[in-house]
DNA sequence: AAAAATCTATCTAACGTTCGTTAGGGTGAC
DNA sequence: GTCACCCTAACGAACGTTAGATAGATTTTT
């Protein structure tokens, strides 16, 4: 009888990511969770010793769901174009099939304080920038290739993160929110780069 | 001698915008925003008749500063790609040199509402974004101009945006904190566009 | 095997703090 | 004397958090 009543960590912390997500951490409150997921705030204490210490483990969560992924685009033995085609591919799929990442990831870089930031760098960014590094080396020797991995970065990211005003802007059509038509319009910006 | 007790509406503005675009608007009050200007939370209120209402002039405030930028780098009549490099460096100066417009800007795309965003997009964007579709239009006739548009804006502001995290990622080097180098290397990616 | 003790997850109630905001009074300038 | 500007003091609400009790499951003891 126990199946419905218990709740575990991980079933908190999944309620959690997407509200620290959509409103931010000071936006959400202790009694917003709990609501969230059934209990009261009070119980919340009985998971975690305080509010900053369920976020982190709400980011780690978040985080860790993901960083398997980066790694995975790298493995397949392709021409370094098809496999950045593909990179971009999955990239795009990436932040707009899961906005709470995406979105939990920008808040870090703007508001997380030294020692959060080189936790993103080092498991999240980590081994996928190396890997990019190196794909962008092979592609275009001539550019730097850390400046070329956050430019590709910042096209994937930057056409996710504006989608919400991207409405209000000329020139807008629906097809403008669809992954693949961005990722091949990124790609498209990219290939010819030498 | 009025001059060195008297506060202005501007000068509250002034002081409260760095405030808001550091750490957002729930981690700044009305008392912090009091001290900062040099007097008492209560006599914020014969300014403004709430902290929403304050929070909406300094945004306004900080937008118009920067909202004639964007038309005066289209007036030069030069040959496309000269104009989009000097627009590139602009922004990409622009961005650096005002930390708190880039912020608030950011800030407001994430957690805007409709009504906001809708001003963010007719009065900030507005303008520019046309001009920047027309000239994106006549340097690659076959690409779409609104996605080139936010490419090109997501190319800038993605760079500034990752720089607190920029230090911890492999090939990191002071040059790449430095807007010219930034604006050059976007640039390059982007002349040979077609 | 039954009873007792312990542990686990939750609850209600409340505490202390901070917040946005208001009421009401003072003081100098025009 | 009126108005603009600032003050002190305080209010009510919301927040993170703690104390203490309760019910059910689990473990230990008899």
């Amino acid at each position: 009888m126990s199946k419905t009543k218990q709740t575990t960590k991980t079933d908190i912390l999944k309620r959690t990511i997407p509200l620290f997500a959509q409103y931010g951490y000071d936006k959400v409150s202790m009694r917003q969770i709990a609501e969230a997921v059934g209990i009261k705030a009070a119980s919340l204490y009985h998971h975690f010793p305080d509010k900053q210490a369920l976020y982190i483990e709400a980011l780690s969560l978040a985080f860790s769901n993901h960083a398997d992924f980066m790694d995975e685009s790298f493995v397949l033995q392709a021409s370094p174009e098809r496999r950045l085609r593909q990179l971009i591919l999955g990239l795009c799929t990436l932040v707009n099939e899961d906005p709470d990442f995406s979105r939990l990831m920008q808040r870090e870089i703007m508001d997380g304080d030294e020692k959060r930031l080189q936790f993103l760098a080092d498991h999240v960014f980590g081994d996928f920038f190396r890997d990019m590094s190196e794909l962008c080396l092979s592609m275009a020797p001539d550019k730097d290739p850390h400046l070329m991995s956050i430019s590709v970065l910042g096209l994937v990211i930057y056409h996710f993160q504006i989608s919400p005003i991207r409405f209000f802007l000329p020139g807008f059509q629906d097809s403008h929110n669809d992954s693949q038509v961005v990722a091949e319009h990124i790609f498209s910006l990219l290939k010819n780069t030498h």
